[in-house]
DNA sequence: CGGGATCGTTACGGAAGCGTTTCTTTTTGC
DNA sequence: GCAAAAAGAAACGCTTCCGTAACGATCCCG
């Protein structure tokens, strides 16, 4: 079942959450590391550096680095591949879900204040 | 008209959109940034640096930085106040309504392919 | 079993963001 | 007029991010 939204609805639901975001949360994503997150959490795994990487269009310390700051924040883990050790599988965490289930809340609400 | 998001929707959309905006677009805007060209361009004028900064809850020397980097690239301009000429009044442009546009196209995008 | 490919990380110099503090310009109010 | 207030910008030290390049660890395959 598509959306069907106005171009004012549109961008009027992205200031919406951007704003709320931006006051709630103190840990200010960039852009590129909510991409990542969102992507580990509504893709099927397995994630690994690379594959990310290509899926983003951006080169593999870009990863490194988000992970680094998202596992710091607790939002996403790191484990080796036993079966191909020079991988890394990017795992879930419970506060990664807890922090995206808050945002997927915030543009439901925005989305039913909306109008136009 | 209100719009009636599920869970999974309103992530998924989500998702959509950050990806393709990670992956098109070079310049790459902080969630900040975006928060305040949006703004501009959504809520009617005047715009101030003072007032940017209370809605966001952020200090001013946040809303200058964000100015200098979003002039460079020509999203927004300033002029000085001539009726309080400590004041700036942030204005929109040409590129700016077109980087918008552009958003708000690959938002009504995504939500037309969304399921579920 | 050894050379080459692959994977993720680290190193590096540079750019940009942060919060706090200070400064300049302008207005306001006595 | 002139001190105090207000608005925005600039300075400062720090952190984080960037892309490129180099690096160890691991696997693959002849």
């Amino acid at each position: 079942m598509p959306i069907e939204l106005s171009a004012s609805q549109a961008l009027n639901l992205w200031h919406a959450v951007s704003l709320e975001q931006v006051r709630i949360d103190n840990r200010d994503l960039t852009l590129r590391q909510m991409s990542i997150l969102l992507h580990i959490y509504l893709v099927p795994p397995p994630h690994t550096v690379r594959g990310l990487a290509g899926i983003l269009g951006v080169t593999k310390p870009v990863i490194t680095r988000a992970l680094d700051t998202m596992g710091d924040l607790g939002l996403v883990a790191r484990m080796r591949d036993e079966r191909d050790r020079r991988n890394v599988i990017i795992k879930r965490t419970v506060d990664g879900a807890l922090y995206l289930e808050k945002l997927g809340d915030l543009i439901i609400d925005q989305g039913r204040k909306l109008s136009i």
